[in-house]
DNA sequence: TAAAAACCTAGTAAATCACTATATAATAAG
DNA sequence: CTTATTATATAGTGATTTACTAGGTTTTTA
């Protein structure tokens, strides 16, 4: 299940898209419009920054703003980063150990066919058509 | 994320699928092949019972069977039963309150889309098909 | 120099997960 | 009728994760 830390960051990515003229955004303004603690907020962002997704100014008047365009970002991207993987089941964690049963295992071919699926929906998702379904 | 529960319960759907003839199969058996505790399996076979999955006797040479051929049995179901629904996000979840957010929300099309998505693929997937393709 | 912002690290209450433990009830074979 | 074997019911538990909060440091601009 996808958990509040990617479902924000997906928001906050929306929120930049909608919101970013030429300046930057800082997170305060973020946070109260979408009603998400900003400290919560603080923790996610550096994921997003370290995986390239922003663009960053420190100090007064700083913020963020998004590198590319809405259209560049898909939200299985987002997800994956912020999530750290969508696997469906710990078997299909590269972190975890290889189960000593998968050669013979019944159910990881049906397991991958999700992670596939999952994925392919995810990534056929950009930021720029959640705004104009919207 | 699917979680052992699920998964456990699909390979013991898999095994009663394989091993039943005509008598009923203890749990002890399917608990040695699986390499799964007997004792957690216990806590969720009372979930696939009451979705009327199986047949069960109690006592000497009891035991559990399938109540239909492996064919008619989706993935779908099954893990619908044993993880208490497949909400990818918190909120598609019947039991948690209505988010407040819902009519403006931007990302919720895309989480039932995902949730379709989850559910066709799973629900395209028999006990049989993987028994076939093993 | 002061204010506003990002950045960094640690802590924490509540929930969930993956079990284990113990006891009771039903059934069939002998 | 007894005994062994099975299912069923309920409670407990250690470890991990989640969704935050708290408090501080650093950078930048007016």
């Amino acid at each position: 299940m996808i958990s509040t830390r990617g479902r924000y960051a997906l928001r906050l990515m929306l929120d930049l898209a909608q919101h970013s003229s030429d300046d930057f955004v800082p997170l305060k303004d973020i946070a109260e419009r979408q009603e998400i603690s900003k400290k919560y907020l603080e923790q996610i962002i550096p994921t997003l920054s370290r995986a390239g997704f922003l663009q960053t100014n420190r100090g007064f008047q700083g913020g963020y703003k998004l590198a590319k365009n809405p259209d560049k970002y898909t939200v299985g991207d987002i997800l994956r980063e912020t999530e750290g993987g969508l696997a469906p089941v710990a078997c299909l964690n590269n972190e975890t150990i290889q189960c000593p049963r998968a050669t013979e295992c019944l159910t990881l071919p049906l397991w991958k066919g999700l992670q596939d699926t999952i994925n392919n929906y995810l990534d056929s998702v950009t930021l720029q058509d959640l705004i104009d379904k919207g």
